[in-house]
DNA sequence: CTAATGACGCTAC
DNA sequence: CGTAGCGCCATTA
C-alpha cells in the first residue's frame, strides 16, 4: 500500500470517484479541490484507472472538451452520462444544473 | 536540466 | 462563433 509515489493523480482519482451518479464536475473544479490544476487533472483522467467515473469530468463550461482530441470518446461519455440520467445538449453541453456541489448536498 | 506534450481555462481577435 | 495564443502544472523523452 502507499504507493503515493504514483504522483498527485491518486488525489485526482479519489476525488472524481466521490462524484455521486447524475452528477459532473470540471476539470478545474476537480483540480482546485484537490488543490492542483486543471492541467494536472486533464492529465490524470488520460491515465485515470477504470474504477474511476472519468466520464462524469467535462469542461469549465459543460461541454466535452475532449471531443477535442477523441470524438470517439466524448460519443461514449455523452452515452454514459444519459444512462446516469445526465442529459446533454445538442452540443454534447451537460446542463450546469447536473454540476455537483458539495454544499448542493 | 531543457524541450515537448497534454482529456484545461481564459482572453483576444 | 471559430481559431489562436498564453498561462499553469505534471509527466516523459
Amino acid at each position: 500500500m502507499n504507493d503515493e509515489k504514483k504522483g498527485r493523480f491518486e488525489t485526482i482519482f479519489d476525488y472524481v470517484r466521490t462524484i455521486p451518479t447524475g452528477r459532473v464536475l470540471a476539470y478545474g473544479e476537480v483540480g482546485q479541490a484537490v488543490g492542483e490544476t486543471a492541467r494536472t487533472v486533464g492529465w490524470a483522467m488520460s491515465l485515470v484507472p477504470k474504477d474511476v467515473p472519468w466520464h462524469r469530468v467535462v469542461g469549465a463550461d459543460g461541454y466535452l472538451r475532449i471531443a477535442r482530441r477523441a470524438t470517439e470518446l466524448a460519443t461514449e461519455q455523452r452515452r454514459r452520462l444519459q444512462e446516469e440520467g445526465v442529459i446533454l445538449n445538442e452540443k454534447d453541453c451537460v446542463l450546469a444544473e447536473y454540476f455537483w456541489s458539495q454544499e448542493s448536498a
